[in-house]
DNA sequence: ACGGAAATAT
DNA sequence: GATATTTCCG
C-alpha cells in the first residue's frame, strides 16, 4: 500500500479541493491596473462609487506596474489618451511587472500545492493553477520553485549528510538561512524521495494572511485568507522586509482609501471575475472573505525556538 | 509549449 | 547580498 501511486490521482480531485476548504484558500493578487482595465474593483464595496477618475501618475516616480502577459485589448498603439485623460494607463508591452513578494503565507501556499501535487507533479503550471492566485504567473512559479528545489536539496544534504547529528540539525539551519523557506513548513515526504505520500492530504491551512507595508509610498501586496476552522499560527516572525511590493489595489475607488493595505474580498455574491486565462480543472475561485491582519506578527513578534511540529 | 537551470536585474 | 525576473537550453 505505499506503491499505489495511480489510486489518488482519481481521488485526488475528491480529496483535497474542498469547496469549503478551498474557498478560504483563494487569494486575490490582481494588480491594480489589471484590475483597472478590466473596470473591476473590490465587489466588497458597496457600488457607490462609479469609474473614478484615474489617478494619473503618483507622484511622478511610480513606474506602474503591470500588465499580465496577456494582452486581451485591441489597440497595441495608444497614441491618445483616454476620455478622464489617462497618461499611461493603457498596459503596454513595454511594463514590466514589479517584483512579486512571496509573502510566507503565499509561500505557505506554494508549498500547499506542491504537497498535494507531488514532487512528480510539482511542475509550474500545475502549481500555479492549483494556487489560483491571481497575477501569479509561471514564471513567478517557476522561478520560486526552482529555489525551493534547491532549498529542499540543501536540507536533505545536510540532514543525511551531516552524518552524525541524527534529527534537529534542520531547524537551526534553515531558519537562519533561508528566511522565507523557513516560514513555511516543508512537508515531510519533500525530503526523502521514493516515498510518495499519498496519503492524508493536508487541509488547507486556512492561516490568515498579512501584509506587509513600507513606511512609505510604495505598493502594498495583497494576501488574504480566511480563518475559519483554527488557525496555526507558527510562521510568523519576519514579515518585515525591504523590498518592493506589488501592486494591489493601488486605486483608491474615488480616491477614498485607508492606508495602502489590505483588501478585502467578497464574502458572497461573486460577481464579474474574467481575469483568468486557462480553465483548469482546479479553478474553483471561490472567493472568501478575508481577514485582514495586519500585525499578525504583533503579538510574539519573536518565536524563537521553534514549534511543535505536532500539526499536521 | 512546458520544464529546468543559469544569468541578469533590482 | 538577497531575491525575483529574464533568458537559454533540454
Amino acid at each position: 500500500m505505499r506503491e499505489d501511486e495511480s489510486n489518488w490521482f482519481p481521488r485526488w480531485e475528491e480529496e483535497l479541493p474542498s469547496p469549503e476548504e478551498l474557498m478560504p484558500l483563494s487569494q486575490t493578487l490582481i494588480t491594480p491596473d489589471l484590475a483597472l482595465a478590466f473596470d473591476i474593483r473590490n465587489p466588497n464595496s458597496s457600488p457607490q462609487q462609479p469609474p473614478p477618475p484615474p489617478p494619473p501618475c503618483p507622484g511622478g516616480g511610480g513606474p506602474i506596474p503591470s500588465p499580465p502577459p496577456s494582452q486581451p485589448h485591441s489597440s497595441e498603439f495608444d497614441s491618445a489618451e483616454l476620455g478622464s485623460g489617462n497618461p499611461g494607463d493603457e498596459p503596454a508591452r513595454t511594463l514590466k511587472r514589479p517584483r512579486l513578494v512571496w509573502t510566507p503565507q503565499l509561500h505557505k501556499r506554494f508549498v500547499d500545492a506542491v504537497a498535494h501535487l507531488g514532487i512528480k507533479n510539482a511542475v509550474p503550471k500545475t502549481i500555479m493553477q492549483l494556487m489560483s492566485v491571481d497575477g501569479l504567473t509561471r514564471e513567478n512559479v517557476a522561478s520560486h520553485l526552482q529555489k525551493y528545489r534547491l532549498y529542499l536539496k540543501r536540507m536533505q544534504g545536510l540532514s543525511a549528510g551531516g552524518g552524525g547529528g541524527g534529527g534537529g540539525a534542520l531547524s537551526a539551519a534553515d531558519a537562519a538561512t533561508d528566511h522565507l523557506f523557513a516560514s513555511a513548513p516543508v512537508p515531510h515526504h519533500f525530503l526523502h524521495p521514493g516515498r510518495p505520500a499519498t496519503d492524508h492530504f493536508l487541509p488547507f491551512v486556512p492561516v490568515a494572511a498579512a501584509l506587509q507595508h513600507h513606511h512609505h509610498q510604495q505598493m502594498a501586496a495583497a494576501a488574504v485568507a480566511a480563518a475559519q476552522q483554527q488557525q496555526q499560527q507558527q510562521q510568523q516572525q519576519q514579515q518585515q522586509y525591504h523590498h518592493r511590493q506589488v501592486g494591489q489595489f493601488g486605486s483608491p475607488p474615488g480616491g477614498q482609501f485607508e492606508h495602502g493595505f489590505l483588501s478585502r474580498q467578497l464574502p458572497a455574491q461573486p460577481p464579474p471575475q474574467p481575469v483568468h486565462r486557462m480553465g483548469g480543472p482546479v479553478s474553483a475561485q471561490i472567493p472568501g472573505y478575508v481577514e485582514d491582519l495586519e500585525s499578525a506578527t504583533g503579538g510574539g513578534r519573536k518565536v524563537l525556538t521553534l514549534f511543535p511540529t505536532g500539526d499536521d
